[in-house]
DNA sequence: GCCAACGTTGGC
DNA sequence: GCCAACGTTGGC
């Protein structure tokens, strides 16, 4: 099992819209590392939804639902969607400056490349960003 | 709103 | 194949 972060736009597409859609077509990406780390989700893995802008924050966790496969939206083939479904709000959100102080996140793509819409997370920062949230001030 | 970091494009 | 110019993303 693989851990996961995808971000999104919460004025776009948030976390509530996640809830209310429950079964969502992750689409939109269109950078390599991004796509290639959708490609290496399996059904089952566990994928935290970040909120970017204001307030950078983990606010909850979904599911593969569906696994990678060609973006409907894409005629040339090159992009990929995944489907997520939305299991758990997290207790309080887990903030991106919270995420920058903690040295298990020292090497993660979170704080090392901001720009990537799509991270992987090792079991421990997984772990890590679970009891982050179980805190009211993180 | 600004700007740094990153990715992409296109000229050579 | 290199690199400058440009566009975009996202944190602050």
């Amino acid at each position: 099992m693989k851990y996961w972060l995808a971000k999104t736009e919460p004025e776009e597409y948030g976390w509530d819209d996640l809830v209310a859609s429950e079964d969502a077509m992750w689409n939109g990406v269109r950078n390599y590392a991004a796509r290639n780390n959708m490609q290496r989700m399996a059904k089952g893995d566990p994928v935290f939804i970040y909120h970017s802008g204001k307030k950078p924050a983990i606010v909850g966790i979904a599911e593969v639902s569906r696994p990678h496969y060609d973006d409907p939206a894409d005629p040339t083939g090159t992009w990929s969607v995944v489907n997520v479904r939305a299991k758990q709000k997290l207790k309080h959100p887990v903030h991106l400056s919270t995420i920058k102080k903690n040295k298990v996140f020292a090497e993660s793509s979170l704080v090392k490349n901001s720009r990537l819409s799509v991270h992987e997370l090792s079991e421990d920062q997984f772990n890590e960003v679970l009891s982050l949230s179980e805190k009211a001030i993180n």
